[in-house]
Parts: C-alpha cells; structure tokens; sequence
DNA sequence: CATGAATGAGCTTTCATTCAT
DNA sequence: AATGAATGAAAGCTCATTCAT
C-alpha cells in the first residue's frame, strides 16, 4: 500500500535552515556588498555550516542570486480614482522598499558587479527593477486607454523619470523627503496629460 | 641651473608618477568596484611600488577618493537660445561621461560602499553629482528668472527628474537611446513651463 | 525453492552495487591516486551514497585495499618450449597488465602512501607484485631444475632485472617498445644459463 | 659614478630563507606526496609565511618543481678499473641516494601526479632520472669503444635492467640488500661482454 | 539497509599594509 | 624617496566522515 506522498529517503533537508541562511545572505549582501559578503559570515550567523551552502547553492554568485530571488514586492492596491493619485501610490511604496534593507547598497553592489557576476544584474532587473516598472506602465496604459493622455504622450521615458527622480535624489543627498512622491508626480502628470482645447482657439 | 623656489632636500617627488597612479587607480575604481580594486594591480600597472602609494595615500580609501577628485566635468556651453534646448544640452554630455568608464559601476561601487567607505560617496557627491545637477539647476532658475516657468514650479524636483531618468534607464536596460534626453526634456519641460492664457477664451 | 544458507533478516545487499562501487574505486585510485580519490565522487559515479560506502568498508583506506584486492592477474600459459620463450611470453603479459589502467600512477600511489596507509603498498605487494614475481621465479626455478641455470645463478636478482627493467623504462620515458621483452630476456639469459665447457680448454 | 655591482633596489631576500623553504619543502614532498603537501605547513616549519612563498614560486606546483630541482647527485668517481667496478660503483651510490629522504615515496609521488601535474615527472626524469642513467650509459660506452661487449649488447636495455632491479626490489620488499649491487651487475655482466674465443677449442 | 543532509577541518590563494635597505 | 620583501588575516571551496530519517 503506497501513500499518495511518498516519503523521500534520506535526511529531509530543515526548511528553516535554508531560509534562515537566504535571509541573513540577503542582509549581509546589502550591507557590505557581493565582495564583502563572506560566506564564512554568512553560515555562522545562520548557524549553519559552510558545507551546507554549498550543498544548496554551488557557488557563491548563486547564493547571492537566490537571496535576490527572495525579496518579495508587497504589491499594493493602487485604485485610488485618479491617475495621478494611482502614480503617487505605486511611488510611496517603491519609495519605502527602496531603501530597505540598506538603502541602495544593493543596488550599488549589482551595479559594481556588473562585469564581474552579471547574473546579478539581471536577476536584479526581472525581479526588483522590471515589476516596479510594469505598475507604473500599467497605470500610465490605462490612463492611455481612457484618452487622458496626450496623443504623444511618451510612456517609456515617464516611467523613467518617475523612478529614476528617486535614485536622483538619493544619490545626490541619501534621503527622501516624504512628498517626493506627490512632487514628481506633479511635474511628469503636467507634462503628459492630454489638455483642454483651447475655446476659442479658431 | 637653480630653481626659482629653494630646492628641497632629498630626491623630489616625480609628479607624472602620481598622475598615472591616479589615472590607473581610478580606472581599477570604475572597473572592478573598490573592494576589487587591488593596490598591487594598481602600482604594477603605474609602473610603481606599493609602498610609493602609501607614502602619498595613507590608505587604499585615500588614494580612491583622490581617484575620485581627479574626475574633470567637460563643461559643455549651453547656450542654445531656448531652456529646453539647454536643458538638453546638458543631459546629452550628462549622458555621454555617464557611462565613461564603465557605465555605471563607479556609481556601483561608491553606494555600495556607503557604509564601510563613506568618504566616497560623500567625494562623489561633491565632485561629479553636485555640479552636474548645479548646471541644470541654473538653467532652471534663469528660465524662472524670465518667467518661462509656472509659479508653482519644483525646480529641485525637476533636477530629479531628469537626471534620474538616466539612471532608471540604465539600471533597467544598460542601454541610453540617442533621443533620451529630448524625451525627457520634453516631458518634464511641459510640465513646469508656464503656460499661456487662453486669451480671448471668453 | 528454499535457500540452502538460512535466510538473513533485513534487506539484503545488492552484490552489484558492491562490485560497481569496487570498480569505480579502482577506477579513481589509479587515475587520482589515493588523496585525490574522492568518496563524493565514487559514490556518485557508482550510483550509490556515501553511508553505503561506509556501511561495506569503515573508511577510505579499506576501499582502496578492498579496491586493489579486486585487480585479477590474467594467468598466462607459458610453456613455450624454452626458458627464454617462457620468460618472454611472462614479461610480455606483464607488460600488458603493467600500464593498465593509468600507467604506473598506481604504483606510484602505493608507494606515495607507503607512510601514510601502508595498508595500500602491503596489500599491493601481496597481490600483484608477488604473483608476477612467482611466476618468473617459477620459469627459472623450473630452469634450475633442468641444470640450465649456471650452478651460482642469482635467481632472485635475475627476477629483480627482468621487471625492474619495465620500471626503470616507464619512469625514464612513459612507453614501452614492443620488443622490450625480448631484449632484457636476452640479456639476462645470457647472464645465467649455464655455458658448455671449452673443449679443449686445458 | 657608478659602482661595479650597483645595489638593488628594495629590501633584499634573506637568502637563507629561499634555501630552508625548498628543504622542507622536499622533505614533505617526499615524505607526504604532492597531494598532502601543505603550503601551511612548509611555510610554518621554514619559519615563514605563505606569501613569501608565493613570492618565489606562484603556485605549489611551482614550488614542488622547485624543489625537486635542488636534488643534487653526488657525482661517484668511478674509475675501479673495470667495467664491472665501475657499474657496481655507480649502482651503489645510486642505491644510497634512492632511498633518501624516504624511500620511493618520491618517486612514487611523481608517478602517482603524472595526470595532474605532469610538471613533476618532466623534472624529475630531467634532473634525477637521466644524470643517473647517463653515468651508467657512459661506463657502458666506454667499455663498448674498448671492445669489451657483445658486438649486440644492447645498452639501453642494459640500463634499464640495472637500474630497474633497484625499484622492483623496493617495491617487492622495501629493503635492498648491502650485496645487490654487485649480484645485478654480474648477471648483466655476464650478458653483454664479450666471450673470449675458444682458442684452440678443435 | 540506504539515503540525503550536516559538519569541522583543511586546502590554495590573495589582499592591505609595514619593514628594511 | 623609492624599492622589493615580508606579514597576518581572510577568502572561496572541498573533503572524509557522521547523523537523522
């Protein structure tokens, strides 16, 4: 008689364990960066061995890229009646995620590593970068849809001003004020919004 | 032949050595990231000895920010007749020494290094963020000096905006279109402009 | 149909999995040599797991005895009419069997680790060694016999020449020719065969 | 003006140091095989430390080679008188020397690297092997020009047998009789002179 | 009985920094 | 002033062996 989940041989693997070591990978890939992130570090803060990485991930580039893999987009409800107020909304949150767990370290660390571990990068694009991009695209297309926007309205180059205006000011000051959102919302929604014909413009 | 000021004792400092050590550090910098950035790579490549490095740079930190100061901003004249037009100016030579040496892993590097390195970001920031947003920020308050732009407008927001974009797009593709900076003109330029009452809209 | 030997409780073991486990082993022991024989790598190449190895043989210096105890000398008929023939037909097989499967790395091994795990020379003299040893003495036992032999023929350094000539020829040049058998038998046997009186010699 | 042996520049090597490195590090070599060798410990036991060996030798491969290169043959005058005297002369030199530092495990360590780190054997042939056999060679010339030999006395062969008989003994018994020499030269011997003619023989 | 997971110790190699000439 | 040598610390990775299922 066999059950419907046949029990694997071996030792099972202690699913906390492999969580734990992601997580504290993770941290200490934003903290110190990927050069500085020893797995050494790594393995005894998760109380494990190194061995036991290495078992699940071959390499140390993999363990970076799975603990990249982790994080997790709280993705918020963004109805809020206007297109601008929708953008401002996708913009606080991206705003409060930005800078977890340690600013844009991590973003600096993928950056800094693009010749060297490029699958960082790119793993950090299709995970972080490119779905934060698709809620603001998403919102923009659908004010699109209802003609809200100008007829040339430039999608692709809004999406990057408005995020973009974030690593701008971090770059350039470490801190985001909290109406940043609402302020850079205010300008690109100006400069895309379909107008009211002029009355008597004949 | 006696020199102007008097001579110094002992064998002078040969002052190409520092600038190729400069010239060669700063390249590693960009190239590697500082944590890659090997001091016996450096002196090889500058055809010197570590210890010449460290009688000039007490650490590996000091010669990287001293890397770092040398960075020389090619300021473009931007006098083309109209604000968008300046604007554009700027963005396109942003553009260009953006991406020089290494796209943007210098950037990479000083962020990731905000907290065992500081010093670098805070140089970074003085050197090349600063100016470069000061040359759009003066655009910007000249247009508002001749009242091209709304009452309201955030010049500090539109800095933002426009420099970010680039950063956005490159952290999401690594590639800058020819036409990016007349695109994000454009947009951001509609969107602080002062806009023209509707005259006789009566 | 009931087994002769009572049956033993338990799963039994796979004789299969034992002999493939033995191969692999001998496999890598010739190849790598004995440090650089890796468990992980046997087990994985012989489809077992490492707790299997060591439920047979309790650490790796008993799988590699248990490895070597497994190597079969091929018995060459050798009664080719005349005491060279015989020792040629010998040291030809010998030749043979010599190189396989590595050249001499396992003989290299066993005496690499003749301090470290004597276990492995010990074992390796009693096997293979020795039977090869025997069969020559035999040849020139057998020569004996017949008064072939001069009455102070060494016949233990005879055995020491005719296979140390294989050695002192691989560690000189790694290949062995063709007729090399041929050529150290005739040296040796005119070295030890017993010559006809002078005739008139008085 | 300059001096006829100018000083070198920088700190100069304790040239001690580079003599004590190699020695231990054949000593190990030899006792631990190429596998079990530790950087660590040579460095340790030579008092000091990795990175002045990797200074001198960028790998351990290149230390290894290093070190087996140091290997010095004490030349043996070998002129007995005899052909016979001078074999056995320079067989017992080479018979001493064999078993130093530590028997063949040497010689078994290059053989057992032979896939892995072909380097070893290469040297060790170049600078143990071949010297050795080309004293025999020589002896044997010798008598050949003199006419002693066989007119097809195969010299080749005859090394090989000599020096073969060394290792086969030491492999099949780890010891080497005080007498050997001179028992494996006589059988050779007695294979390649030249056999006086049976003067009157009718 | 056999499995996959876990471990502690070890490896070679590189780095930033200081010393002796 | 400038050099080459030296150093202690640490890194990433692998191994033989044991544990828990």
């Amino acid at each position: 008689m066999s059950h419907s989940s046949p029990a694997k041989p071996g030792r099972p693997r202690d699913p906390e364990t492999e969580a734990r070591i992601l997580e504290v990978a993770l941290r200490h890939l934003a903290r110190e960066g990927y050069t500085r992130m020893s797995l050494d570090a790594v393995a005894a803060e998760a109380g494990a061995s190194k061995p036991t990485l290495y078992r699940r991930w071959p390499s140390k580039a993999d363990l970076a890229t799975a603990a990249i893999r982790t994080i997790q987009l709280a993705e918020p409800p963004f109805e809020t009646g206007s297109t601008p107020g929708d953008l401002e909304a996708v913009l606080r949150n991206f705003s409060r995620s930005l800078l977890r767990p340690n600013g844009l370290s991590l973003i600096g660390t993928v950056l800094a590593e693009e010749e060297h571990t490029p699958e960082l990068i790119r793993l950090f694009r299709e995970r972080i970068v490119a779905p934060r991009r698709a809620m603001l695209r998403e919102v923009l297309e659908r004010a699109q849809r209802r003609r809200e926007l100008r007829a040339s309205a430039d999608v692709e180059a809004a999406v990057n001003l408005l995020v973009g205006a974030f690593y701008a000011r971090y770059l350039a000051a470490s801190a985001i004020p909290a109406d940043f959102p609402e302020r850079v919302v205010d300008i690109v929604w100006q400069g895309i919004r379909r107008r009211k014909r002029h009355a008597g413009a004949s």
